[in-house]
Parts: C-alpha cells; sequence; structure tokens
DNA sequence: GAGTGGTCTAGACCACCCT
DNA sequence: GGGTGGTCTAGACCACTCG
C-alpha cells in the first residue's frame, strides 16, 4: 500500500470515528510529518487527495479543517459506482431482469467504440435502496474485457466483481444527465405512472488505458434518489 | 502566476487549439520538464490537475493522452458556476425578478450558519442559454461578505462581480439535486405546466475560508437542460 | 529491457493568517 | 513576527507497458 494512501485512509478513519464536525482543525503540517513519519511532500499528498474527495479543506496560513456535508440520506453522485462507493450508508439490492451475450445495436457501438462482431453482455436489472425501488438500469459490457457474467454475479455488486474476479479497475469515467417523463415500460418497473418525472443518467465507464467497456443508461425513481456532489477550486485557471 | 497553474493552462490551451481527439498522445514527462524547463513535480502537478478536470489522462508506463468528452451540447455539472465555467460555449443570459437586503428566514440561517439580524442579499433570476429557458434561480447571498448587489451587477455574472470587484474567492461548494414536479410559479417562469419534470438543484458555496456566504436554489427546464461530469479514480481508497 | 509514469525524500523559499 | 500551508527543486528509486 501507497504512503500517502495510507495516510488519507488513516486520516480519514479518524475523522469518521471520532465523528469531527465541519470546521475541526486537524493537527498541522508537522505534527502530521513527525505522527506518520514521512516527508512533507507524502503528507500533502494525502491531503490534496482528501480535500478533492471533499474530506477536509486547507486555509493557508491557518489550518487544515474538516469538511461534511450538511445533509443526510443523499447519494454521493461521484462515488456511487465503480469508484469508492459510501454506500456503507445503503443497503443496495438488485433483482436482475436480464443477463445475456449480445451483438452491440448502432447506439452501443457508437458509444463503446466497437463493431457489430464484438459481443457485448447486457445487464438489465432493478436497484433498490433500503427496500425502496432506487432505478432501473441497463448496461452492456464489452466481452473481450468483462469474459464472463451470470445472474448470482450481477445480482451483487457488478463493480466489486470486475476488480476483485477480474482484476478490471476502472480509470475514469463520464457520466451524461437528463430530466423527462418516464416512458410505460419504465414507469412499470418503477411502480410509477407514465409521464411522472425521471432522471437520465447515462455513464460510460473507461479502464486506466482509455479504452471504454461499459455503458450504461439509468433511470432514477424521483421520489427515492436525492444526491449530493462536492466541488473544490482546487486548481482552476 | 504560479508555474504549474500556466504548464497547466498553456497544455489545456494546445489541446483545444489543435484540436487534439481523445486518446491523442501527449509528449513524455522529459519532454514537457525541458518544454517548460521545470522540476518533474512541477509537470507532474500540472498535470495532475488536468487529470482531476477530465482533460488528460495518465497510463503509468504508456504516456498522456487527451481525454475529450464524446457530446457537445452538455454543460458542464461541476463548473457551471463559481469556477472555471466552460461557457464560451454557451451564451447564458438573466433577467432579474428581484435584488433586495432582506432578513433570513429560517431555511437560509440554518444552511448559511447565519442569525436573524445577519441580512442577506436576496436574488431572483431567470436564466437563458442561446435564447432559452435554462432555468429559475433564487440565491442568497450574506452581506456581511458580499457587501452590496444591484440590478446591473446581477444582471451579469454575479461570480465574475464577487472575484473581480469584492476579490471574494470560492474555496468550495456542496450541490444537492433532486427530481421532481413542477409547482405553478416555477412552471410559470419556465413556459412549462404544473407537474411538469424538473431538477431541483440547491447549492451551497463557501469561501476558500470554509464559512459559507451563498445559499443557492434552482430549478432547470427539463427540456432545455442536459448535464456532464467526469469522474476520476484518482485516489480512492 | 528500454521507456514511461509514479512515489518519496530533504530542503529552500514563498504567501498568507492572526495576534 | 511567528506559525501555517503552498510552491518548487534535484534526484533516487519503484512499477507498469510494450515490443
Amino acid at each position: 500500500m501507497l504512503k500517502y494512501q495510507e495516510i488519507a485512509e488513516k486520516i480519514e478513519a479518524k475523522i469518521h470515528k471520532e465523528n469531527l464536525t465541519q470546521g475541526t482543525r486537524l493537527p498541522n503540517l508537522s505534527q502530521l510529518i513527525k505522527d506518520y513519519e514521512v516527508s512533507k511532500s507524502t503528507i500533502v499528498k494525502a491531503l490534496t487527495i482528501l480535500e478533492s474527495r471533499g474530506v477536509i479543506y486547507q486555509v493557508q496560513g491557518s489550518g487544515i479543517f474538516v469538511r461534511r456535508r450538511k445533509r443526510q440520506g443523499y447519494i454521493n453522485f461521484l462515488e456511487n459506482q465503480g469508484f469508492t462507493a459510501d454506500l456503507d450508508e445503503f443497503q443496495l439490492t438488485s433483482k436482475v431482469l436480464d443477463v445475456s451475450l449480445i451483438a452491440p445495436n448502432e447506439e452501443v457501438m457508437r458509444n463503446l467504440n466497437c463493431q457489430p462482431d464484438d459481443q457485448v453482455y447486457h445487464v438489465k436489472r432493478v436497484r433498490y435502496i433500503t427496500g425502496q425501488t432506487l432505478c432501473i438500469e441497463e448496461s452492456f459490457y464489452k466481452q473481450s474485457i468483462v469474459t464472463y457474467l451470470n445472474e448470482a454475479i450481477v445480482a451483487d455488486s457488478i463493480f466489486h466483481y470486475l476488480n476483485q474476479a477480474l482484476g478490471i479497475r476502472i480509470g475514469f469515467s463520464d457520466k451524461y444527465l437528463s430530466v423527462g417523463k418516464l416512458q410505460k415500460e419504465a414507469a412499470t418497473y418503477l411502480s410509477l405512472k407514465s409521464g411522472d418525472p425521471a432522471l437520465f443518467v447515462e455513464e460510460l465507464f473507461y479502464l486506466t488505458s482509455g479504452e471504454p467497456f461499459d455503458f450504461s443508461k439509468t433511470t432514477y425513481h424521483y421520489e427515492h434518489s436525492q444526491f449530493f456532489l462536492q466541488s473544490n477550486s482546487i486548481h482552476l485557471s
């Protein structure tokens, strides 16, 4: 395990364990350097990670402070799949509607940059959060990368399987969101009415190598989905 | 101007100017070190920034590559206010409905951590994107920080004014999103019908010092708002 | 195995906050 | 002015990719 990663985890764990509130000041840099017996740059890197994840904020000349979201019950929109997933907070379950190996249609080929003869796994699920219908999700995985899937795997966390069993590491993803009215089929699965509001999210997942391997379309139940999202001004031009 | 910031900007400018496509390989580290005459760490920092902004991705042992979003016409959900704003792409205008100095209500006090006698500027606007109604926005600014606002300022970019005229720098923000049905008043402003779908976003902006100073509630027109959002797995536990 | 990015260090110096 | 975070350097060594 990398030093800066380990330190970031320890600091985050400490914040959660001691349940520190927004604005609580953490030990200063020199103290952290002593505590963890590493160089300044390593601490700085660990802190940068925590800052970009919204766990802390740093104020030049002043100190390092805990950052907390104000509201509970919102799903972290950036970490709700593939990545760190704060699912500890929520109970996620799935009902599998379909798992099959198919030829990609035009839309899938366009998004995954693939050819008609590249097979893809088609997965369709209804997902539940703490017992309530959260969303209906339809995903397409390149079979050349995701070599095998079945119903049991898909009923559980697919990304956990990809990582643990297949050694697939996600590099990054693009999300596209829009809002609209539910069509009849989706409405049925979500126990809502045609024309009810819905959040539509299309997402493309890439390997660390930059190759897209998963294209996914999700329709969220408007009454059971609330998201939160933290931004930083680290960087910018 | 900081070296790493300047380098990040130059690299990004080059990518845009030469209109490089996804997967195009950039010069390697040693070349960049020579080109910009700085140390390795400085280049690495510049690249980390570009990576976190979704401009490039780096593959260990292989190279540095251009990252591009696949689709046009989507608003960058993380950079659409306060921050870098890729508004070059879109024409944003506003119609001001109200600018006034008021006493905060309970909801505003809770979000801005303030007292009944802390005055706040109330700003209500309809915003248009390339001529179409984009959203209706209601914001509350702590007067102790945002000392002055008027209709002319508010008709333009408020954040540009905060930064340039008042020297206010935003540190970070929290966004809360949900989807639901339009109420009559908002529907009227958006030229939609009651019960039509809408995206609701509540956002809290903080100074670099960690103090919240702006609480904002936005209702988006579902037919004219599409967002995109890039994630990385930089970091994570 | 050559090439490329990633980690880590020690230390100098800068910029900002606060009292 | 003392304390705290931020920038930048030079260089050693590690880890991954690809032919």
